[in-house]
DNA sequence: TCTGGGGTCCTAGGACCC
DNA sequence: TCTGGGGTCCTAGGACCC
């Protein structure tokens, strides 16, 4: 049997990257897109510059200016990004078949049995690091293992510009060399509970039966680092997405109880909702509504219907009851966001009864209406929100009832 | 420091059916 | 009147990732 051979690349602080090759004076820079000063909201990323100052992802804006205040800010552009990250995707599409993007900076390619067409994995590695270099300027690390993955952990060890090999057999010292916060898939809280109980390095974890991690970190979590730390998780990324969503949600710049203010907010987000999901040929029965309170403390509501949500009118008059069952008056938002679970094709969900009674008929009319307005913001670029749900994987279809 | 927006997956409890 | 066990669907919430 062939070992299996895998890639994992991802492009460098792909976003502060595609700023400073597009601005080429802020090479070298502290260069930080996300919110900007004075706004609610985070780094979405930074440049390795700007990271020296103590910048990372996720870190409230306020904080990175406070640490960066000379830094470069910028909102992200993400259709020039999405533009470049096509680019390199196509090139790396070119390799294999068994090639898989999985979100917008990061790919998994499976290059099992390509030894002696293409040589060694490393001189693969470096020949696919430079292509991504010369054709698009941009800068990418690679892992390459016989899991996915490690693949993904090995592609995070030599960043920026990274190239891990880990060697057959060698996964295991692989693993004992990297702090727990390494291991994929292991956040925040777990590893708080673990450093809790006294284990700091993947070794020690290993040390445990399987019995006293699920009795640590519950049967889910335990079973998991139980795998994780044997470099044994049975991921792969080609498995079929078992439902999809869709949804919008906005931070205020201030919280709000000004009921007004909230359900026209709604009312927005369930039109790009509605629009992205129409656009895409895509229909769902389970709306759901979130709602932030000042605290930060997040409620949800969802309801299944017997048939698709038909038009962006329904689907705000559905957001609009979930809304008034968590509400609490004088209580203040800080976000609130509209979604569709269980999305899939609307051909599949939309079932012979949907017409058969005034109010869906009209609601039918509706609907044809916003596709007419879908066709036409389709010819008519310029307009959010159309190539996001691009990414979105394929749906499995669903299961009879 | 005061914490975005878009997602996926998992868990746990209740309703309901056989 | 009390009560089994398995399965599915639904809802709410939380962990995690990019």
């Amino acid at each position: 049997m062939i070992r299996a051979v895998i890639f994992h690349l991802d492009l460098d602080a792909f976003f502060a990257s595609v700023e400073q090759l597009d601005h080429p004076e802020w090479a070298g820079h502290p260069v930080i897109v996300g919110a900007l000063p004075g706004h609610r909201g985070v780094v979405s990323t930074c440049s390795y510059e700007a990271r020296a100052f103590g910048v990372r992802s996720a870190l409230p804006i306020s904080k990175a200016y406070e640490l960066c205040p000379n830094g470069i800010f910028v909102a992200p552009r993400m259709r020039r990004y999405q533009e470049l990250s096509r680019q390199v995707m196509e090139l790396l599409r070119q390799l294999t078949p068994r090639f898989c993007q999985m979100s917008v900076d990061e790919a998994y390619l499976d290059m099992s049995g390509m030894e002696n067409l293409a040589g060694p994995p490393e001189l693969q590695a470096k020949q696919i690091k430079q292509q991504i270099r010369t054709q698009t300027g941009l800068k990418v690390s690679v892992g390459v293992a016989s899991s996915w993955y490690l693949a993904k952990i090995a592609s995070d060890f030599g960043k920026p510009d990274g190239l891990c090999l880990v060697p057959e057999g060698g996964e295991l010292s692989f693993l004992d060399a990297l702090p727990l916060k390494k291991l994929h898939g292991a956040g925040g809280k777990t590893r708080q509970r673990l450093e809790e109980n006294g284990f700091t390095t993947v070794a020690a974890l290993r040390a445990l039966s399987r019995e006293a991690l699920e009795l640590l970190l519950g049967p889910g979590g335990g079973a998991f680092v139980w795998k994780a730390c044997r470099g044994e998780v049975d991921y792969n990324p080609f498995r079929e997405a078992r439902s999809h969503s869709i949804s919008a949600e906005t931070t205020f710049e201030e919280d709000t109880a000004d009921h007004e203010i909230l359900l026209s907010t709604l009312q927005g987000l369930c039109q790009e909702v509605a629009f992205r999901t129409t656009s895409e040929g895509l229909a769902s029965r389970t709306p759901h509504l979130k709602l932030r309170w000042s605290d930060f403390t997040t409620v949800t509501a969802q309801v299944t219907l017997e048939q698709p949500v038909a038009t962006s009118g329904q689907l705000y008059r559905l957001a609009e009851s979930l809304f008034h069952s968590r509400w609490k008056p004088g209580r203040t938002v800080r976000l609130i966001g509209v979604g569709l679970n269980e999305v899939r094709p609307s051909e599949k969900t939309r079932q012979e009864g949907l017409f058969d009674d005034a109010l869906t008929a009209t609601l039918g009319k509706q609907s044809k209406i916003e596709k007419v307005i879908v066709e036409r913001m389709k010819r008519n670029p310029g307009q959010p929100g159309i190539t996001k749900a691009s990414l979105l994987g394929k749906d499995r279809g669903h299961q009879e009832k």
